[in-house]
DNA sequence: TTTCCTGAATTTTTT
DNA sequence: ATTCAGGAAA
């Protein structure tokens, strides 16, 4: 049901405009997104708008999953044919249909960043480029940027004349482009650029999307870059119904491309725009919004915005510097603990945020040992790991055989003593020939000068043809088990018996879980729409609802959540604002940037808002010793709590402390979990003083002291890697490893 | 020829 | 801390 009335004026007045251009300038959690699924119900239910032909674009899977939970609950039966999507996944589906028309396959394989600059290596190699002068890194950016813009490489070259640099960086970026074409692969970055090529080329396919999506509405409007809009101002040419929300002091992706005009254009590209702007703010605490005001006003050059809000002042802002990062982890392990216990909230209702992921191993750490519940967002990407990368690369070969960057990595994988000599020659017989990698593999016998190596190839080969004549009737996960049988590689990993070959098992089992899933759900499951979703998503699983777990993850994909409790980490000169943009040459812009990371991060609290800093942290190993984030210093003293100040001495809850608080917590906490939280005292452990165990996380180490602790025993383990732990035995469940 | 081992280099943020 | 390139052993 759509009630209007749960609206203030200036929310109904955007949900109501339904007809020709709409700028909703939304400050933070002045409830954009309740706007935005309001006016998709409007539109359905009132205006009589087929879901069919309503597109709602967000940044971030996450994003977009929120959006589609919020509006399937609002709009009920038809809401499935709404478009709830990522520019990117959005764009995918497109291609998917049409990139035919632009001359590309069909079937092209989407190549993430690790395969990118596979590709910028051998582009590299070719041209002969100085890679100590031209870091690959550098000249993808450069790409990048060049796509961003929308320019094509022709275009890229023309302007290019005359600077030696960019010259250079034209050459690779042609190069890198027909590499790609090669393979049949796009980046990130062409799926936008070629989807607006493609309806810039196709008139017929542009009209068929501007009719399908007749009211398009995007999310966070500020971080659009210029393809984007280019995608959207096509699409929405036709009937105009583009409604886009954003807030120019959320603008937090300009490295990414985005292109602040495109708000402020937006009512000259659109004449007849209607602008609303929503002030009032339902999230925050008005402490909490004045901190962020206050660091934010200390930017120069933005649109000047009114944020009030009816909720009461708050509790104020906690601010402390602790002497390590370590024990800046521990102290927010505490906190919420002690907050837990004071006021029974969920974990689901904290989060972590810092400014890089390197920064969430402290954490990890101190929250296993604390047995707090968490979830690691974003960081190293589930598919992006090892034995993730090698199975689907396993399913592009058989879904694609033109991905050559496929098939090299897995060609030796698991190894068949096919090696780089052989893959050269190969590689020349392709290219003279002028085929694709797997096609030479499969002409083995005429490739000049393999000899043996020849049958060495042949069972790859004959694998992935028996796998492409099975494909239509096995399911996904069939076909995964049928390659990690086939080729052994569960096999090899069962064999090594490392903690690290355990986990690596341990993900594949995900994976598989993870293809079954997809099978449910999806109309017509087919290999490739599996890869194509599995392409786009960074994160095995969305935060689901139940999920009652502490989130830990970087200011960026923090942004549009919010949370009762957060708790800002790392907050030095160095960290955040990082050293990259101090040390910037535009350091003034930069900085600016990472204020409005600031203003995200304060704006997704709640009720409580703490920010945590560390005098000294470990670096690539290395000791690091920062001060106090100027942002910290830009929130007025007023608003801070008494009794914390920032250099407050680190108060370490004794060992003692600690085990009581988890004992406790183990025994309140059976709601969340009880298979891992119940605590069952055993009669005896298996292992005794100075016998060899190891442990999920820590590896292996040898026990020290085993103490009786009443409800459960106290273990002390000189683990090899981190040395001397404490912990409780039911909650460690460490394993022998040896008697002494 | 391939694999294994050692020393060097390197990191913002996301799709 | 972890990954990557380059050289020596098998």
């Amino acid at each position: 049901m759509n009630d209007l009335e749960l609206l203030n004026e200036q929310q109904k007045d955007a949900v109501l405009h339904t007809e020709g251009p709409l700028l909703i300038l939304a400050g933070a959690g002045s409830g954009k997104t309740r706007v935005l699924t309001y006016r998709i119900a409007h539109l359905i239910e009132t205006c009589g708008v087929n879901p069919w032909n309503i597109l709602a674009i967000t940044f971030t899977n996450k994003a977009a999953g929120e959006m589609r939970e919020r509006v399937d609950r609002l709009v009920g039966f038809g809401s499935e044919s709404i478009w709830v999507s990522t520019f990117h996944s959005a764009c995918v589906r497109i291609l998917h249909r049409y990139i035919d028309r632009i001359g590309y396959d069909n079937r092209f394989t989407i190549y993430d960043t690790e395969d990118q600059k596979t590709v910028m290596k051998n582009v590299c190699g070719r041209l002969q480029t100085d890679t100590k002068l031209f870091k690959e890194q550098k000249l993808l950016n450069i790409i990048s940027h060049a796509k961003n813009e929308y320019k094509p490489p022709e275009e890229f070259k023309l302007d290019a004349k005359g600077d030696f640099w960019m010259e250079k960086a034209a050459e690779a970026y042609v190069e890198y482009q027909k590499e790609l074409e090669k393979n049949n692969a796009l980046d990130f970055d062409d799926l936008l650029m070629k989807t607006v090529e493609l309806f810039q080329s196709c008139p017929d396919v542009l009209e068929y999307y501007q009719d399908r999506f007749r009211y398009v509405l995007v999310d966070e409007y500020q971080d659009t870059n210029t393809v984007q809009f280019k995608f959207l101002s096509l699409l929405a040419e036709k009937y105009k119904n583009l409604c886009v929300v954003g807030d120019d002091d959320q603008s937090i992706y300009k490295f990414r491309g985005a292109n602040i005009e495109n708000i402020l254009n937006f009512e000259k590209v659109f004449p007849n725009a209607r602008t609303v702007k929503l002030e009032q703010n339902y999230r925050s605490t008005q402490n909490i919004l004045d901190a962020a005001n206050s660091v934010i006003s200390h930017n120069k050059g933005r649109k000047e915005k009114v944020l009030w809000t009816d909720n009461g002042p708050g509790k104020p802002i906690v601010c402390r510097q602790f002497q390590t990062g370590y024990e800046e982890a521990e102290y927010i392990a505490g906190d919420i603990r002690k907050k837990m216990e004071e006021k029974a909230e969920h974990y689901k209702d904290f989060a972590v945020l810092y400014r890089t992921n390197a920064q969430s191993r402290l954490f990890e750490e101190k929250f296993l040992m604390a047995n707090i519940p968490y979830k690691i967002v974003g960081g190293v990407n589930f598919y992006s790991r090892k034995e993730i990368k090698d199975v689907l690369a396993y399913l592009k070969t058989i879904d694609n055989g033109k991905d050559d960057l496929a098939v090299r990595r897995i060609i030796n994988v698991p190894r068949r003593g096919i090696g780089s000599v052989t893959l050269n020659k190969v590689q020349s017989y392709a290219d003279a020939q002028g085929m694709s990698f797997f096609e030479a593999l499969e002409d083995m016998d005429t490739v000049p000068g393999l000899g043996k190596a020849a049958l060495k190839i042949q069972p790859f080969v004959h694998l992935i043809h028996a796998c492409r004549l099975k494909l239509s009737d096995i399911s996904v996960k069939g076909l995964i088990e049928e390659i990690l049988d086939q080729t052994g590689y569960v096999r090899d990993l069962k064999a090594e018996e490392t903690e690290e070959a355990e986990a690596r098992l341990g993900n594949i089992d995900e994976l598989l879980n993870k293809a079954a899933a997809y099978e449910e759900q999806a109309a017509e499951p087919d290999l490739r729409g599996f890869l194509e979703e599995v392409a786009l998503v960074a994160d095995i699983d969305s935060l689901e609802d139940g999920d009652n777990r502490v989130l830990l993850m970087t200011l960026h994909s923090a942004k549009g959540l919010e949370f009762p409790y957060v708790y800002m980490a790392g907050m030095e000169d160095g960290i955040f604002p990082s050293y990259m943009s101090i040390a910037a040459e535009n350091a003034v812009q930069e900085i600016e940037e990472e204020r409005r990371l600031c203003y995200v991060g304060i704006t997704r609290a709640m009720k409580e808002l703490t920010m945590t800093a560390a005098r000294a942290r470990k670096v690539r190993g290395e000791n690091q010793y920062n001060n106090i984030s100027r942002f910290i210093l830009e929130v007025p003293s007023d608003l801070v709590g008494r009794g914390t100040p920032c250099n407050a001495p680190a108060v370490r809850p004794s060992q003692k402390d600690m085990a009581h608080a988890r004992a406790k917590e183990a025994f309140k906490a059976k709601t969340f979990d009880p298979q891992q939280f119940k605590v069952v005292k055993a009669d005896s452990l298996e292992y005794k003083v100075g016998d060899r165990v190891s442990h999920v996380k820590f590896g292996k180490g040898t026990v020290l002291e085993i103490a009786d602790g009443g409800r459960d025993y106290e273990v002390k383990v000189d683990f090899e890697k981190v040395g001397v732990k404490r912990m409780f035995a039911s909650f460690a469940r460490l394993k022998k490893v040896e008697s002494l």
